[in-house]
DNA sequence: ACGATAACAGTAATCTTTACTGAATTATGG
DNA sequence: CCATAATTCAGTAAAGATTACTGTTATCGT
C-alpha cells in the first residue's frame, strides 16, 4: 500500500519526453508551451509540479544557474553550462572539465561545502548578431 | 551638456555605504530594510534602481548566483561564493582560486565565452543546526 | 541662487513560482 | 474486469520579486 507511489501519468511522461528531446534548457514556461502542443489542456502548475518531482527523483537536472528563471535539463550526465549574459539562454560545454576541488575550502558561517561547479558566461549567437546589427543591448 | 550625468544622491550614497558595510550579501529587499532605518521614506523601487545603477557602473557586484532572488556584494575584489542550498544565503570563499580557464572552450550556439567562475554549494550553520534539531528541511 | 533634468516616492503592473480546491486518473486487490 | 483509495490533475488564486510609470523633488553646473 504505502510503497513507492510513483505514477507515470501521461502528463508526466510527455513532460519528461519533451525535455529529453530538446537540446535547449527550457524554463518551466517554455516547456509549458512545448508540451501544450501535445496536451492542450495541461496547466502550468502541472508542469511546475512535475519538473520538481522529476528533479527530486533524479530523472532530470534542475539547473543551479544564475538568472531570474529556473531552467531544466533532460540530460543528467555530467557536463558544464554556459549562460548567455544577455538573454539567459544556456548551452552545454562538452569538454570534460574536472569538478573543482571542494576539500580544504572553509567559509566562515558555513558548516559544509557539498559541491561545486564551474559556470561560464558567454554571448549566444542570437544575441551576438542582434548586437552586430546595430541594436545595442 | 550631455556629459556623464551622474548624481550622487543621498539615497544612492546610503545604499552604497550600507552595502559595503555589511558582510552578508543582501537581496534588494533585505537592503531595503537596512537602508530604511536611515532613510525611512526611501522606496523599494529606488533601491532596485540604484543597485542596478551601481552594478552597471562597477561600484558593486551583482551576484550571478543561482537561486530565485538576486543578491549584491559591496566587495568587488575577486573572490568566490558559496551558496547555502537550503536558504540561499551566500558566503565568501577567501582562498584564492584560479579563475577557470576560458580558452579552448567552444559551445555550439555561442559565439564567445567571456568569463567563468566557480560556484560552491554548501550548508550554512543556521540551516545545519536547524536540521540537527530534528526539523527536517 | 537658478534652471534643466536626473533621480525620487509611491503605486501599479508584470513575471515567476507556489499553494489551494474539487475532479479525474491511476495502480492494485478482489 | 470492476471497485477502491488516494495521488495527480486542471484551473485558479495568491505570494514573492522585479520592473515600469507618473508627478514631484533635489542635485549640480553655471
Amino acid at each position: 500500500m504505502a510503497q513507492a507511489q510513483t505514477r507515470m501519468t501521461r502528463q508526466r511522461a510527455v513532460i519528461l519526453e519533451e525535455l529529453r528531446k530538446t537540446k535547449s534548457h527550457p524554463t518551466a514556461d517554455e516547456l509549458y508551451s512545448i508540451v501544450r502542443e501535445r496536451l492542450p489542456h495541461i496547466s502550468l502548475g502541472t508542469v511546475y509540479r512535475n519538473l520538481d518531482f522529476l528533479a527530486d527523483s533524479g530523472e532530470i537536472r534542475r539547473l543551479e544557474a544564475a538568472g531570474s528563471t529556473k531552467r531544466f535539463d533532460g540530460d543528467i550526465s555530467w557536463h558544464q553550462h554556459v549562460r548567455c549574459v544577455h538573454c539567459g539562454r544556456i548551452g552545454d560545454v562538452m569538454q570534460p572539465l574536472a569538478a573543482p576541488p571542494v576539500d580544504g575550502i572553509q567559509v566562515c558561517g558555513f558548516s559544509a561545502i557539498v559541491g561545486a561547479r564551474i559556470e561560464f558566461d558567454g554571448v549566444c549567437e542570437a544575441c551576438a548578431s542582434r548586437r552586430e546589427a546595430g541594436q545595442q543591448n
